[in-house]
DNA sequence: CTCGCGATCCGAAACGTTTTGGATCGATAG
DNA sequence: CTATCGATCCAAAACGTTTCGGATCGCGAG
């Protein structure tokens, strides 16, 4: 039952014509008679005919694949994302007739290499670059050999400009803050992660952005920071904000994950939210809606971003780099049950 | 800045070896002398080269990647799994030195389109089918042209053997029903889809069956069901049962998300859970966990799943479709507080 | 009648790799 | 001395596609 797919010099010998012209005719040449160009078109979709991507690859140098590499070591961390940025991607690449090739490394240290291997290897046409560092490697190495690309995030010093797409968390953060300080509140709290993420210290940016705006600080032992990686190291940075002598009456978490932890110790001491301590997240996971209370939170929309990062890639792919603009978007407040006026 | 990658031709150059003599080098290839071998291996690493996919597609007929096909239309349903599920295939693709191309169907129809494109293209090695319907016309079609691939799931009438590796939902609905009767309950109910998913038909089989043991039945109207992607009416179905004049004590949900609406609905309803009702889901999906009650629910360690299907579609390409034994694998149940006994 | 031109078509090269079938050379066996 | 053999190496073909540079033919202009 084995069926061979029919190639080109099939194709052409059933026709009677050369391959060139079989070519040419369903790529829409001119050179090739409307009649002729029919015939071959209607017996490529007969017999199911598809381009061979190696051989089109090999000559033209597209591959038709966009690569993202996800390492596979912090899953509880990147997994809520995943999906809905692919998905995402995927859409938009669809549109395009190319496909995504998922690339994972299984370490964290292995990031680079494997991003070297898929880009020297050829097999893509570009990069989509996810979850930035302060100070990625990967911008460098990818500018150094023009590799198309675009950074889903944000580099903290961008010394070489390159098409990058970042949600606002700075602006988001700040409007937390301004929100809840017209609801009373005095004493802030950070809670996030150590790691040199650059969402993270953006999100605390604004945050400490807007409490100057309203004479306020954010003192040193209202953060707290744990490896994201590490539960247990997550779990007690919750905990020694829970247990400041000075406890913060609003703590802001730089991720729904760090807000459930933060709302699970606040549970065990017995703290009511919101009316002893009220809660901000990002990123409005699944779980957010279903936490008791409800998890005040920012929609930075994942899938949306996933088919910009996309357009921004085809684009860079077709007209390079300079041919798109940096985007930064904006998240929406989602608010929920567990924020509320200050308490006394 | 931009550099480009050296190739066979530039290394041997560099050398002063043969392409021939570089690349058996690199393969390992005993008739070349070792201190060649070393030489060459010592250039090539130093100069970063990587044989390039399309060539070595070209020849070998080996692309290095596996292809899975996600559609995009319902992502609500996917999301949940598609990360972890992925993250699985991707750690077992690595060891093996492949990588995932993933193409996205953007609608429910041209699935079967998409996945006829991406293997006439010749861009893959195999392929992995997810989300297995009753009679899922993909399996013929791959098995006629001899495509190597593993169906996550099952077929109903398997006519002809192929690889496939499903979770055991009838075991795992026989058993909660067992537990439930044990409970005291008597009256049963079944929220499901109404789709031709090959998982609802066995988890409805799993509960009949063990009800009948019990020398119990599930009532017409004690079943309600509704099209996976059209959540108002699921509403509706969960209503239905919940409104039902012998109203089920227990009630068995296809999937966690059906168990949630349900929930919902009873909340609605004032109904306690569970008091008046017990509520069983199944996927284990983070939110069950913190939806109150906690959901009882079943978990099918869908990341294992991913690197089980990922090794045995390895083996299919490596060895032939004769090599592998289809894998049932147990579900893991996960005690909640969503059951309990039997009111009255 | 010759020339040039437009409309169609095609041969051959090239992309980078792997593999087949030798070629070369020094040493060893007869 | 010649034949054989093992150890090393290499030229060339092939995979399927795209594209460059023609080739062919009929027809109207000069």
């Amino acid at each position: 039952m084995e069926r061979r797919q029919p190639r080109l010099k099939e194709l052409s010998r059933e026709l009677g014509l050369s391959i060139t012209t079989v070519s040419r005719a369903l790529a829409g040449y001119s050179d090739v008679s409307a009649t002729t160009r029919e015939r071959v078109r209607e017996a490529a979709a007969r017999s199911g005919y598809v381009p061979n991507r190696a051989g089109r690859a090999l000559k033209s140098g597209q591959t038709g694949f966009v690569g993202l590499v996800v390492p596979v070591r912090d899953a509880q961390f990147i997994d809520a994302f995943l999906g809905e940025f692919v998905m995402g991607l995927g859409e938009a690449l669809a549109e395009a007739g190319r496909d995504l090739a998922l690339t994972t490394a299984t370490r964290r240290q292995e990031e680079m290499d494997v991003l070297a291997h898929v880009v020297n290897a050829g097999q893509v046409d570009g990069m989509v670059v996810s979850r930035a560092t302060c100070a990625d490697p990967r911008v460098g190495y990818l500018l150094d050999r023009g590799v198309p690309f675009v950074l889903h995030g944000r580099v903290l010093e961008e010394t070489r400009p390159h098409a990058w797409l970042d949600t606002d968390g700075a602006a988001a953060f700040g409007e937390a803050a301004r929100r809840l300080v017209a609801l009373g509140h005095r004493r802030f709290g950070l809670l996030t992660f150590s790691d040199p993420m650059t969402f993270a210290h953006y999100r605390r940016a604004g945050l400490e952005a807007a409490l100057a705006e309203a004479g306020l600080a954010l003192a040193p032992e209202a953060m707290a920071a744990a490896p994201r990686a590490d539960p247990a190291a997550l779990r007690a940075a919750a905990g020694r904000l829970l247990d400041a002598p000075e406890r913060p009456s609003a703590i802001l978490c730089a991720t729904d994950t760090l807000a459930i932890t933060l709302m699970e110790e606040a549970a065990r001491r017995s703290l009511a939210i919101p009316r002893d301590l009220s809660v901000v997240g990002f990123d409005n996971l699944p779980v957010s809606s279903y936490a008791s209370p409800g998890l005040t939170t920012f929609d930075a929309r994942i899938q949306e971003c996933g088919v910009a990062v996309a357009r921004m890639l085809l684009a860079v792919i077709e007209n390079g780099p300079a041919a798109v603009e940096p985007k930064l978007v904006a998240a929406d407040f989602i608010p929920r049950a567990s924020h509320g006026p200050a308490p006394g």
